[in-house]
DNA sequence: TCACTCCTGAAAGATATTTTCGGGGCGGGG
DNA sequence: CCCCGCCCCGAAAATATCTTTCAGGAGTGA
């Protein structure tokens, strides 16, 4: 039986507390139990069946069923939902401590957190502080590209990889280099309208600068993506792309944010490329795809 | 086999969302339609009884409270409870996720806006559905390891050289190997006391599995960072980290955010390995921060 | 086409919630 | 001081809700 609730009044969301001060005086003994139980803990009582929550306040079912209707709620078991979403907005409320350091007696889940909430602060930096006139010129040089070279070393190196793997499935030719002297051999044989881009979160990365030089002077139209663009890689770049620096500390070397901040970068450059040459572009991707399905089983 | 979904899973808040992306495909046609409407309407849902929401969704009683144990609820009670505590948090917190897909004539600005939020998405999904037990289990054998091994390909290669690459860094014995045939050869010469780590996105990457199955059957201690916690290479893993999967589409393909959320995975196992050992890590991170300092001009 | 597996929903079974109903405490009047 | 009546209270019945079982049926591979 459906049984329509009488007043208009709505349930409360996170005004329990307040309407159990309020009501207190017109409770009787047990039903104050009832209620003081529920506004004390509601992540603990939303747990608890109303068999549960009657012998935990030493009354009974029809007591607590009773206290429920006179919070406003048609029953214990709407009580129990509005509790539960209290549990989670107190829950959700007191996550604020994750701005401290990464201490060496965190509990893992902290750490969990703190990592992930400094990786999206990065990503957030990142977007805002990239040009974006930078960033289509460097698509544009791409997208005409006839061959691609990507030039880091250690964490940049793998950045690096990771634009060259993405630009491979689009149909480009690009390779990545982390051997600076076959970096610098490669380099020698660019020409105009190849394309080499600098990766160093530095800037001053002289195994990755070195190369990229030697591409500048041979004529490719060159890219740096660095955190520094004041740094000495820019003197040979022709489209500067700037990474954000979070700020570091003993257990967060600066390689992790930086890496987030230039994945990004080369997401999007991924991206602008695979637009502008959409129609390339799509039957390469889709190829690739084809080819791999049958690399997984089952 | 490992189980997968029993013991230690304690019921996710926020993760919801990210679960039901994660299981959806493993999921049934009209499971899937009951993980739609939960995920796509909390509160609206969490008002529903078994019936109410069976009705809504076309399908049956025991289909819901299929859907709700896949998702790793005890019944369906405790995830409309959970759903109650979702809706609350939607409520009260930030405004409603409306990511629109990336289009081929996006300007470069909307682009560089759509990727930085849906990683940052994919960074809080994957934050909220880490299991911090089985994080606690891969961080303890990883720093009791004598010697540790990741075997990923492609864009999960990439992620391989991250973790090793880290891992040397704190002065741990690690490679990376993205070569199926040396990465079974390599396994076979695990030991006890030795971590053998798998990383794939798709749980079902044959080159992967292959050398974690070795290693698994060796006697060392296995670890899989997958999408797909009920994939094939959990069979193999004594650890499963899960990472979350965002909706990809035609620009922007899943080994975008599947990356984002690996190396979170992988940077919370390295700041865990060096908590943990503290004493020889800190030391080693500052030796090789010292030896690459020459590296850099000016 | 057939056998097989696994999804699916109807209905029985188990729990949880709500309602009913009578016992009993407490205060006021006789 | 005792009796009466009011109303709070909990046990248990009644109902709603959730869970499990079971068998039909769709889809799949041989």
């Amino acid at each position: 039986m459906k049984e329509v609730f009488a007043g208009g009044a709505p349930p409360a969301p996170a005004a329990l507390a307040a309407k159990v001060r309020t009501l207190a005086p017109s409770m009787t003994r047990s039903m104050q139990r009832v209620a003081e139980a529920v506004a004390g803990d509601p992540a603990g009582t939303a747990a608890l069946t109303v068999t549960g929550l009657a012998e935990l306040t030493g009354t009974s079912e029809a007591t607590v069923v009773r206290t429920a209707r006179l919070l406003g709620y048609p029953g214990y078991r709407d009580l129990r939902l509005a509790l539960a979403g209290l549990a989670a907005q107190q829950q959700s409320g007191r996550a604020p401590a994750v701005t401290a350091d990464i201490a060496v007696d965190d509990p893992l889940a902290d750490v969990v957190a703190k990592l992930a909430y400094d990786e999206q602060q990065t990503l957030a930096d990142t977007a805002a502080g990239l040009d974006t006139v930078q960033l289509g010129a460097a698509v544009g040089a791409l997208a005409a590209a006839r061959r691609v070279e990507v030039y880091g070393v250690a964490a940049s190196g793998l950045v690096a990889q990771d634009l060259a793997q993405k630009l491979l499935r689009i149909g480009q030719i690009a390779h990545a280099h982390s051997d600076p002297h076959l970096a610098v051999t490669n380099a020698v044989t660019l020409r105009a309208k190849d394309v080499a881009i600098a990766i160093t979160h530095s800037g001053s990365t002289g195994d990755v600068i070195e190369p990229l030089r030697v591409a500048f002077e041979h004529g490719a139209t060159t890219i740096a993506i660095t955190g520094r663009p004041d740094g000495l890689v820019s003197q040979y770049a022709d489209h500067i792309l700037t990474t954000s620096t979070a700020r570091e500390s003993e257990l967060r070397p600066a390689a992790m944010s930086s890496r987030t901040s230039q994945l990004l970068v080369v997401d999007c450059l991924f991206v602008g490329v695979a637009q502008r040459t959409y129609e390339t572009a799509a039957p390469a991707l889709a190829a690739s795809y084809e080819a791999l399905a049958h690399r997984h089983r089952r």
